[in-house]
DNA sequence: AAATTAAATTTAAACGTTTAAGTCACGTCG
DNA sequence: CGACGTGACTTAAACGTTTAAATTTAATTT
């Protein structure tokens, strides 16, 4: 492999010091150099087809221009997309894009910061999983920019970039109401994250305190959902007080219960009514256009980045904290 | 943000020189370092929290640790699977990923490689755009270590790691024949990439001479794909010699065909039958089971690492070229 | 002609590592 | 006793940049 281009090399072949290949560089006005030798080193450098070595610029600088994303999973169409709109957003300020997926497990969380700090990352957008409150604490104490998305820790004062969960959960059973139906379950995940502890309220407070009582709620485990969600949903469906509508907390709790439903031969809406928070390509192809909660994910994660790299460039700004408001996409499936 | 603590401040707590210091905590075995000044070292480095810069190590070995994946685009669940795996992979090896999306253009694609490349980054996965010979031309000539993969260039030695998208082809349109389907159409994306003119040559041979006719084979812009794909399933369904079976050849033709079959009302298999090449969460709603092109994503992604790695390792090792074989999963939808 | 100023360029240090080569003290061997 | 190891460190250079400070050269002013 030969070697790159060097100023060092740009400086020989020009007859000048790597000091004055570096000013007309990396200078946007020609700091004190002569015209003649810029464009002789601007000639040499094109021909020598030289490219930075942001590495070294790196060392040099304390900066990396390089952010850290930490989500739950890569894979999951959600988080893929918040990957590739911080990857866009990112770009446009000349920084880059190391991801991690921490699988909702604190110690690959706790793993993947020290990694990407050893990569001397200039921030982090993280989704904090359960029981990472250490780790979010300790970058805060080292003074490290980040921010959380899509969740974040009430008791911990910190840049973060949400929506309103409380209020699209309340909307959302609110509106299931509106439609007639009495008993009306949620299936949601078992964690004390407080994105899913809003939801539950949300849907909670939207039945109010007459009608919830603690059987409608179903908690699943993260680890075990293919075999758990069957069983809330049996739960909600067999009892001797069935319920007439579900409500789902996140999309991949809806696409696994959907299937069961269809499993069990309930026709949505008229056995039972449906939403789910989130969106998935999956919900064009039910048999019914289904009501959900629509996240801003665009702006959510755009937002992530503007918050990140402003706290980045200017390390005492006062603390974002950002709650966007979701949109309740009405279907059939709520009636 | 207080400055992170670096073997200068280790050694001069130590008491001792730079070297000495960088030995105890670089290498496993004690090299000449006294037992005694070891654990101290050890332990100072503990107690200011000594987190090596991997930066300056990178500058130092000329190595970033560090790969670049290039894709069409994160967000699409078939190259956020591939990112999940390779990044899984590489950190086994204690690499980073950096990922890029090129959105199937080849002007991103160069951007890219050139942003990737200021970044040092010791290798290339790439899923190459049409039209971007050139660049792939480039890294070989300037020894880079890359691999292609989902695609690749017959013209141009390289690693690569791909389907049999032939076999795999030829076998999905065989099915839909064995099960007494006479005229089937096929949807494929406009390109000259391999991995296409392959699905759709494999398609014409199963087909024959003597059926195969131009009118079967309905090609769309990556651009369009939404306006198109309509159009093209009508030229398949409307014309006086209406298909009976339609082949999609990607995941995303195949999502969107079926939508549109849906709209048309057109019954899976009973009306037509249907066969997509690559897997999707949503095939698991539609109403019919589907038949399906299964690909080895995380054998083929797995063996993408393995080889890039290898080939940064060992820069003359004698080149990869790796075809796997898909799956067809047979469902109803091709009866 | 000497002094001043300005422009053009160089020097050198720094960022945090690694590592070949050097030093130094302390045996041990012939 | 001198030579020679050997163990335990240190020195110094290098990786590719940036940039403050120093230097050189030339032009201008007094």
């Amino acid at each position: 492999m030969k070697k790159k281009t060097s100023l060092k090399d740009i400086a020989k072949e020009a007859g000048v010091s790597i000091a004055t290949v570096s000013y007309v560089l990396s200078k946007q006005e020609n700091s004190g150099v002569s015209q003649e030798v810029s464009d002789r080193i601007k000639d040499i450098a094109k021909r020598l087809n030289y490219r930075p070595n942001q590495i070294a610029k790196s060392l040099q600088s304390g900066k990396s221009q390089t952010v850290g994303l930490i989500v739950a999973d890569i894979s999951n169409p959600f988080f893929a997309q918040i990957a590739r709109i911080v990857e866009d957003e990112a770009k446009k300020y000349g920084y880059t894009v190391i991801f991690g997926s921490s699988d909702e497990k604190a110690t690959k969380s706790h793993d993947l910061i020290k990694f990407l700090l050893n990569r001397q990352v200039d921030g982090f957008i993280i989704t904090p999983t359960e029981g990472s409150e250490g780790q979010i604490e300790l970058l805060k104490e080292q003074n490290i920019p980040f921010v959380l998305i899509d969740r974040y820790f009430p008791s911990i004062d910190t840049n973060y970039v949400a929506i309103d969960n409380y209020k699209a959960a309340f909307d959302a059973t609110k509106k299931l109401m509106e439609n007639g139906n009495k008993r009306i379950g949620m299936v949601a995940y078992s964690t004390e994250l407080n994105h899913m502890k809003e939801r539950i309220q949300g849907h909670k407070d939207a039945l109010g305190k007459g009608i919830y009582d603690e059987s409608l709620l179903q908690e699943v485990a993260f680890e075990r959902i293919v075999e758990n969600i069957p069983k809330a949903i049996n739960n909600l469906v067999k009892g001797n007080e069935p319920v007439d509508a579900i409500f789902f907390a996140t999309n991949t709790l809806g696409v696994i219960g959907l299937k069961y439903l269809n499993e069990l031969k309930l026709q949505v809406p008229d056995d039972i009514a449906v939403i789910v928070f989130d969106e998935s390509e999956v919900f064009h192809f039910f048999y019914c256009p289904l009501t959900y909660v629509k996240q801003p994910l665009s702006d959510l994660a755009k937002k992530a980045v503007t918050v990140l790299l402003n706290h980045i460039k200017n390390p005492n700004a006062k603390l974002d904290k950002v709650k966007l408001n979701a949109q309740l996409v009405i279907g059939n499936s709520s009636n």
